[in-house]
DNA sequence: AACAACTGCGAACGACGTTTGCAGTTTACA
DNA sequence: TGTAAACTGCAAACGTCGTTCGCAGTTGTT
């Protein structure tokens, strides 16, 4: 009984909960900031397919296996990474202005989020429990849409749809580049085939972005707030 | 030289231009449809993780490396499952009535498959050659939008938008749902604990996913049309 | 002093995708 | 018809993965 991981409680314990180390015992080597931070430099490089226990603990100069004394899964250290990330979007914008402005803009910074930590695409969808900087996000949302008068439900849904969004953005370039017709009998496909034959026009207006969000948003939510600033 | 996969050529060459077998040999006792028919069976009892080579093969009598003589890799076997799948959206429906209306018909057919397939979700954000499902549905999509006067790429655009705010529907349950508060000290997020304090509300309605896609392809596609019939 | 709780670490376990070698079968071509 | 090439199934193996285990050493409490 003497062999549990690090602060391992009787039960499935959350990551947040739990305390990083207890009082007896050598002092750690390392801490979970040095390895959240060796794996998300590693994502950031090569993707989050090398952030294997084994690559992170090498580049921290030891076993996979010790990882586990600071971390008790792989899922754990995935959530301590998004976490993180999602840290970076502060400072939060104060609610002066328009809410709509504001949250719009939010939704830029979380697209410049996506294009620094590309490997967030491939974590946000795991079901996982919020981290402390997910949840000040959440809040910090929630508040900008305090002047909105609808119910709370809405807001959720508005925000995370909001999230969404931006990450089809975030990936847009990938996902209709993956279309390739390699030896395929295009016969069948005459629209397509006649799209692509005709000159491809002028390039989408680079306000996509912003357009979208915004008519995404006034669908979302009540435009008649209470007060402008 | 002779023992490479079935019709592998020279190089790597797409699923879709390989010919499923040669003309000398024993009959084979599988095929490619059998082989995806149990992996989506699979996929839709125990979910995408359960669709290993060796479950797959388990459930045809035979063994992972046999897997090997009609597909070359998981990834290929993924993208036939993906084309089968889309194929379910057939029959088309005629264009005849507002263009409108007829993609957000699609949209919610596209809704109803990632309900009975729900590993889709886990499978469309990947990089991969369309099948020819996929083409053809694509195909069928820039048919409806015929009358739509604006460049190909904003249709591009806008179907691609499309069936990716369709899969944030589809799992918008998990996503919210995601969030849970074990040992966590709330006093920091003062506006989501008076969000959860107060009554919840009227749910959101139910008509949230016809009102965003028809928000959605008005604001990327001009709605001054040729032609209604 | 004794014991519990921790530390690092290397070896191992089971599962995964994939490759390989081999024996047998069918077709193409001389 | 004979022979070689191309194919078949299959079992075993390879390398990688996440994770567990056992052991020796270190620290704090009693």
């Amino acid at each position: 009984m003497s062999d549990a991981p690090a602060g391992a409680g009787p039960d499935r314990q959350s990551i947040w909960s739990r305390p990083e180390r207890g009082t007896r015992g050598p002092t750690p080597a390392h801490s979970r900031d040095a390895i959240v931070g060796a794996a998300i430099a590693l994502a950031d490089a090569e993707g989050l397919a090398a952030v294997s226990m084994r690559a992170v603990a090498g580049a921290l100069g030891t076993g996979a296996g010790s990882l586990y004394r600071y971390l008790s899964s792989r899922d754990d250290l995935l959530d301590l990474m998004t976490d993180r990330a999602v840290g970076e979007l502060r400072p939060y914008p104060q609610a002066r202005g328009d809410w709509l402005d504001t949250m719009v803009l939010l939704g830029r910074r979380q697209l410049a989020l996506f294009g620094t930590h590309p490997w967030l695409l491939d974590v946000i969808h795991r079901p996982s429990g919020a981290g402390p900087e997910s949840l000040a996000w959440f809040d910090n949302c929630l508040r900008i849409l305090e002047p909105v008068r609808c119910p709370v439900a809405a807001k959720f849904e508005a925000i995370a749809m909001m999230t969404g969004v931006v990450s089809l953005f975030a990936r847009r370039e990938a996902a209709v580049g993956g279309l390739s017709f390699d030896g395929i009998d295009l016969t069948a496909y005459p629209h397509l085939v006649a799209a692509f034959g005709r000159p491809p026009g002028p390039a989408p207006r680079g306000d996509l972005v912003e357009r979208t969000l915004r008519g995404l948003l006034r669908g979302l939510l009540p435009t008649e707030s209470t007060g402008t600033g």
